[in-house]
DNA sequence: GTCTATAATTCGATAGAC
DNA sequence: GTCTATCGAATTATAGAC
């Protein structure tokens, strides 16, 4: 079912408005301005700021499902496939950082209800992250590629290396300023810290 | 210079609902009703919203300033050193858990300005933990306790490492509920996982 | 479907009595 | 200093014409 012109457009309005400012600090007044519509039309297509939050949240979170798994990642070793995870990841979350933000701190405030969220999605993608991961770990063990490793406590610290540059950025570019120039150098450096710490922890010899 | 009660008690209700809320979430009301005291004297003590904000984020950001590295780690091997810091660190951010994601939030919405916060606290500890962190491990390397490393790289590594499980925390639990007891647990799991991915990456032998 | 006008409500802030 | 009462602005939501 395809929606309107119109509707489309205050959709991507509200998601800018509401990633930008939260739920509590979005207006509906500059969502409408900012998708070049009367304000009234809002609520003829989505009946309340409630409805339309809802629909944002929806589109962002389908937005995540993009995985950074492919299949043609199938045939590389673990090493290799380490790797070009970590960069894909890194990629994949600088140019979602701040829906990142955004649906943390709504979840966190219980303005987004995860459940409903999740089971109303289809995971275009069959299995999510963590069972993809989960399943190249065990796979990699098993042919002796790597050492024997705690799934999840590797699975944490991969993801905790990848996501925190990303969440910690405001607060270092509010000390310290950073174009987009040298965070986009912090990132390669930091693709290449977090393949070369995880790597040496699981490699065999 | 003394607080009186009344105003401390308007202070900690104001903590606790903006934290809870956010700024623009927070309600003067609500306030009021959970410090026990009449609307119209938040206005009487902290003239407006946006005054009364700015006294609560200086509060939660002299708090935050409480060092987890002591005067008595000085004596420690580097390797025991890193082991206590991890224990402390891994404490003292699950008990700000939420004040530190309400900062990071409000700081990305621009309802914080850094430099204000920082320049106006007196930080009692002198150096702040990323400083202190530099110069134990420049001791370290220069006494061979540990191989040289990349001082910006392994604090990152660590910061990352001590941070994700509270920032994704909300998440996890949105998805698989998880008490306390639970939590407890796994930041024990975590401590000494991390310890041990960094500790091996940073031996000599 | 889209607009103008406006109702209804919430909320921060203030006036003025005590 | 503290309270009651209320103002006025901001904001969501709707009524009704076209």
């Amino acid at each position: 079912m395809k929606k309107k012109q119109v509707e489309q457009d205050i959709i991507n309005a509200a998601v800018k408005i509401f990633v930008a400012k939260g739920k509590d600090g979005a207006r509906m007044q500059e969502i409408a301005d900012s998708a070049g519509v009367n304000k009234m039309l809002l609520h003829y297509y989505f009946k309340d700021k409630d409805t339309l939050f809802l629909e944002v949240v929806k589109n962002i979170n389908a937005d995540l499902y993009g995985s950074v798994i492919e299949e043609s990642m199938n045939t590389l070793t673990f090493q290799e496939f380490l790797s070009v995870f970590i960069d894909r990841h890194f990629n994949y979350l600088n140019e979602r950082k701040d829906s990142f933000q955004f649906l943390l701190w709504e979840i966190s405030r219980k303005q987004v209800d995860l459940h409903e969220i999740i089971s109303g999605s289809n995971n275009p993608y069959g299995k999510n992250p963590f069972e993809i991961l989960s399943d190249r770990l065990a796979d990699a063990i098993a042919k002796e590629e790597i050492r024997e490793v705690d799934t999840t406590e590797f699975i944490l610290d991969l993801f905790s290396l990848d996501r925190f540059l990303f969440i910690g950025l405001p607060v270092i570019r509010g000390i310290a300023p950073m174009d987009d120039a040298e965070l986009a150098s912090a990132i390669e450096r930091r693709k290449k810290e977090v393949f070369r710490l995880l790597w040496n922890d699981i490699k065999i010899n």
